[in-house]
RNA sequence: GCCGGGAUGGCGGAAUUGGUAGACGCACGGGACUCAAAAUCCCGCGCCAGCAAUGGUGUGGGGGUUCGAUUCCCCCUCCCGGCACCA
């Protein structure tokens, strides 16, 4: 075998083999336990990024390992291919959004085929390509059919300079990212699908996820978020009209203790009592203005204006004040809020921003209650007082009877209510899936004929960022009425990139089925088994594809409850962001690899290196790198520190993982990013270590190619079949192998790949400090005796070593397993049977004990292995150690 | 703001059920080899005191439970992820 480790000559030799022998071709097999291991398919953005390097060889390791046990192992891959930064690309490159997708998806295939993962690329999908989204315009037909989706009014960013809808993302500081105008909020029509129809399963579903992480259940549960509470009405009389204004609370305990009403600028009252009211027509205004964003919206300063109207206390008829409060959201409940100061933080500010009465009406235990300060205390449950005839009712028996004395007057009723929100999925861009639906002025919106599927996106479209530019397509918008057959629109909003994504993973069991969205092979492969993928999309991708699962199941098309058996979260990588903002308010970033970094002048010099971090980390801005200067190296001018956040398109800051293939090949490059750290924790990027994963994996091929003949062998005339009688210093090396073993098989089991690296390379260690001897113990026997039990142990040890890291480093692997001809012994590696520990070996003569004195350390001693208690306890007492510390006590 | 997670040497991290904190690796220091460098090998490496033996101290900060806490409980700080149109 050659003598130097040479990764880019054995990697492409493996993977051509790999290739050519089909290895990773998934086969249906009735009665071989499945395993189909999933890694959430990538946003073809470019490149690779370090997270895609994380995320996909944690998957391979995982099918490779359950491969090597005996699995009947599928994994496949394809592209997240709509969405919005290839429209990005098209208006900076002006090329059409599919080419610049189907270029990035060529060159990001050709990324993934060079790592080596062990991918079944006859099953490969692209969103993007009609045969694939022929089925969600199927299904959403099908929803349409059933009610599931419908038609209703959603808020959206509209820039009015572009003349455009934005993305959230395309907002920055309420101002559009490209023009830098005001955004403004629009309400358009849009389709929505019937999430929370679902809600109670999806939420009662979570305890049958065993498998999932509890904090992605927690996140789940608590965004769904089920509340038990009491629906209630406080009625008035406008345009001489009866009405009630509704609201939702889960204190109904308080409700004596209403002192105002807050609605949602949006509230169809507050627009009816702003056309009278041109102060209160201004302030809707300004809600109307800025970002719809939650995380804005509950930040941003509360305010309020009083509308001059009031409605009536539903128990005790007294005037209620209505405001208009920017803090009340038009998306949950009905838009308005009952106001008790008392006893709810958000009322207790704005009423004393307003000065609006504070009446406190539950005894707080005992605490003191004073209307001056908010205290937590406040919010907390107890014994009504100054409530009338509710005085001294405990909450459940208070909310009991105030939802009865509501109910029996026709306004309010026990209700549950949840904060999850149908799924808008329409979006006014061109890069998606289109609605399959037509406007005809006659009858109406008219859903496309399942014949007439898929309505084909075309792929020659440019967008210049102002509308969509499907609207500008005659071609596209003109068409037939299928009802009527006269002259119609087509529907010209696409689907959210999440629809896409919501049953991926069904089709990989049926790519090639080209007459049904599913067919039986589903049946064999689902559920995934495990899935893998960023801990960013614990929420939404997560649940979508939970909804979509059972919305699938409910129209007959799988038999299936949940679509993913067990969930790993891969922590995210980050990088630093830098970042320019131009005159027009426009935000440039810039990749990390662009900076430089100058240590900054005077004290840092002073103080030496180990200060200098700490310096940094109390900068002004937390931002690390501020007492340091960075300057972009083309023009040497400051940048502007982002902090730290994960790698992503938008904000520059990815690190394409091909200059370390091509420096130090993909084995190094998987071995790096698993050694790095445990799956699913941050990891922030940095190099350091490439070079040590590398020395490991040369110190490995040098090792092999040095002792090949020892290695090789296995004469099994002279095989130890009981170690036992051998040589203490070999049985203890043997030991410890089967102890290292035991340790990667449980880090294997629990998925924390950097221990098993570190397994493997405590191994190698081992094997390098195994015992020199040339001369047999016992000088009546031949060298022999002594040699051969050791080269059994180094063919047994190297054996396993390659086993166990061949799940993270095949291609190495691959080539020694063939060099040491270790195939001939066990068959090729990546089926040959997983090793298992000898518990024999793992019996260690003596035991090493640890002696503690009040908790502390105080020595430690060694005692043979079958040593009873009481001999034990003399000896630790016969420690001078710890004589001297139990001297002193009682 | 709300929800979820995290913080351990100069750095990445280990510690499986509350029982030797710092495995494994990086960086660094010293040595061997070399004309020299690289590569490789050997030794050292939390902090403080000490020649050493050893003692003290130490897992973001503060408190608690325990014979014993990185691990369990309470409070706080900072960082990361999500907040429904980034994917």
């Amino acid at each position: 075998m050659q003598n130097k480790y040479n990764p880019h000559a054995i990697e492409r030799e493996s993977q051509q083999y790999w290739i050519e022998q089909r290895s990773f071709r998934a086969v249906e097999t009735p009665g071989k336990p499945k395993y189909y291991c999933l890694s959430m398919f990538p946003y073809p953005s470019g490149k690779l990024h370090m997270g895609h390097v994380r995320n996909y060889t944690i998957g391979d390791a995982l099918s490779r390992y359950h491969r090597m046990r005996g699995f009947n192992v599928l994994q496949p891959m394809g592209w997240d291919a709509f969405g919005l930064p290839a429209e990005n690309a098209a208006m900076a490159n002006r090329v059409p959004p599919a080419q610049w997708t189907y270029d990035n998806i060529a060159y990001m295939k050709k990324q993934l085929v060079s790592l080596g993962f062990a991918i079944d690329w006859e099953r490969e999908l692209a969103t993007c390509k009609p045969d694939y989204y022929r089925w969600n315009q199927g299904l959403f037909l099908r929803m349409l059919e059933k009610g599931l989706v419908y038609k209703k009014t959603g808020t959206d960013n509209w820039d009015p300079v572009d003349q455009t809808v934005l993305a959230n993302e395309q907002v920055i500081d309420g101002r559009g990212w490209r023009t830098g105008a005001l955004i403004e909020k629009r309400e358009i029509p849009m389709y929505y699908m019937a999430i929370t129809r679902y809600a109670d399963e999806l939420l009662a579903a979570l305890d049958t996820l065993p498998g999932w992480p509890e904090r992605v259940k927690t996140m789940q549960a608590n965004w769904i978020g089920k509340s038990t509470g009491v629906r209630l009405a406080f009625p008035y009389a406008l345009d001489g009209r009866d009405d009630r204004l509704w609201a939702f609370t889960t204190r109904a305990d308080t409700l004596m203790g209403v002192t105002f009403c807050a609605i949602a600028a949006e509230h169809p009252l507050a627009t009816r009592l702003a056309r009278d009211n041109p102060q209160l027509a201004a302030f809707v205004d300004e809600c109307q203005r800025g970002s719809v964003m939650e995380a804005d919206l509950a930040t941003m300063e509360k305010k309020g204006m009083p509308t001059g109207f009031f409605v009536a206390h539903p128990l005790t008829r007294e005037r209620i004040e209505v405001w208009v409060g920017n803090y009340v959201l038009w998306g949950y409940g009905d838009g308005a809020v009952m106001g008790v100061p008392g006893h709810d933080e958000r009322d207790f500010e704005f009423a004393k921003k307003y000065r609006l009465a504070i009446k406190p009406v539950v005894d707080v235990k005992a605490k003191p209650y004073s209307t001056d300060a908010w205290q937590p205390w406040y919010a907390e449950h107890g014994a009504c007082v100054n409530s009338g005839q509710y005085d001294g009712l405990a909450y459940d028996a208070a909310v009991n009877a105030i939802a009865a004395d509501l109910a029996a007057k026709g306004l309010g009723e026990k209700q549950i209510m949840w904060r999850l929100r149908d799924w808008g999925i329409s979006r006014q861009r061109y890069w998606g899936t289109p609605i399959p639906l037509v406007h005809c002025a006659a009858c109406g919106d008219v859903p496309v004929p399942d014949a007439q599927l898929p309505v084909v996106l075309p792929e020659d479209c440019v967008p210049d960022g102002s509308g969509n530019p499907l609207a500008k397509r005659a071609d596209f918008v003109n068409c037939t009425c299928p009802k009527c057959g006269q002259p119609a629109q087509r529907e010209t909003d696409t689907m959210d990139t999440f629809v896409d994504s919501s049953w991926y993973y069904t089709r990989y069991a049926c790519a090639d089925q080209n007459n049904a969205m599913v067919d039986k092979r589903v049946a064999y492969w689902l559920p995934v088994d495990q899935y893998i993928g960023g801990i960013e999309h614990a929420i939404l991708h997560l649940l979508y594809s939970r909804f979509w699962t059972k919305v699938m199941r409910d129209l007959g098309l799988v038999k299936l409850d949940e679509p993913f058996s067990n969930l790993l979260t891969q922590g995210m990588v980050l990088n630093k962001i830098y970042f320019r903002k131009n005159n027009d308010g426009r935000i440039t970033y810039y990749n990390p690899t662009e900076v430089a970094i100058t240590p900054g002048t005077g004290s840092v010099g002073t103080v030496g290196p180990s200060v200098t971090v700490a310096l940094t980390g109390v900068s002004t801005t937390g931002a690390v790198g501020a007492v340091a200067a960075s300057t972009l190296k083309t023009d040497g001018q400051p940048v502007e520190s982002g902090g730290i956040g994960t790698m992503s398109k938008s904000k520059n800051n990815g690190v394409d993982p091909q200059s370390l293939i091509e420096e130090y090949g993909a084995d190094t490059a998987r071995l790096f990013m698993m050694f790095a750290s445990p799956p699913e924790q941050t990891l922030e990027w940095s190099d350091s270590g490439v070079e040590g994963a590398h020395r490991f994996l040369r110190r490995l091929w040098d090792y092999c190619a040095r002792n090949e003949s020892a290695i090789r062998f296995r004469d099994s005339s002279v095989r130890v079949n009981d170690w036992a009688k051998e040589d203490g210093r070999l049985r203890a090396s043997r030991g410890e192998m089967h102890k290292i073993l035991q340790q990667a098989n449980f880090d294997y089991a629990r998925m924390q790949f950097n221990t098993v690296a570190s397994a493997g390379m405590k191994m190698l260690n081992a094997l390098e400090k195994l015992p020199v001897d040339t001369t047999p113990l016992n000088a009546n026997l031949p060298l022999q005796s002594f040699l051969n039990p050791k080269f059994q142990l180094m063919n047994e040890s190297v054996g396993i070593l390659l086993r166990i890291l061949s799940p993270i480093v095949p291609h190495i692997t691959h080539a020694l397993w063939k060099e040491l001809g270790f195939e001939t012994q066990y068959g090729e590696i990546l089926t040959a049977e997983w090793p298992e520990v000898d518990q024999a070996a793992l019996i260690q003569d003596e035991i090493e004990l640890v002696l503690q004195v009040n908790g502390k350390l105080r020595g430690n001693m060694r005692v043979a292995k079958d040593a009873d208690r009481a001999e034990i306890e003399q000896l630790a007492m016969q420690n001078a150690n710890v004589q001297k510390h139990i001297g002193g006590q009682p």
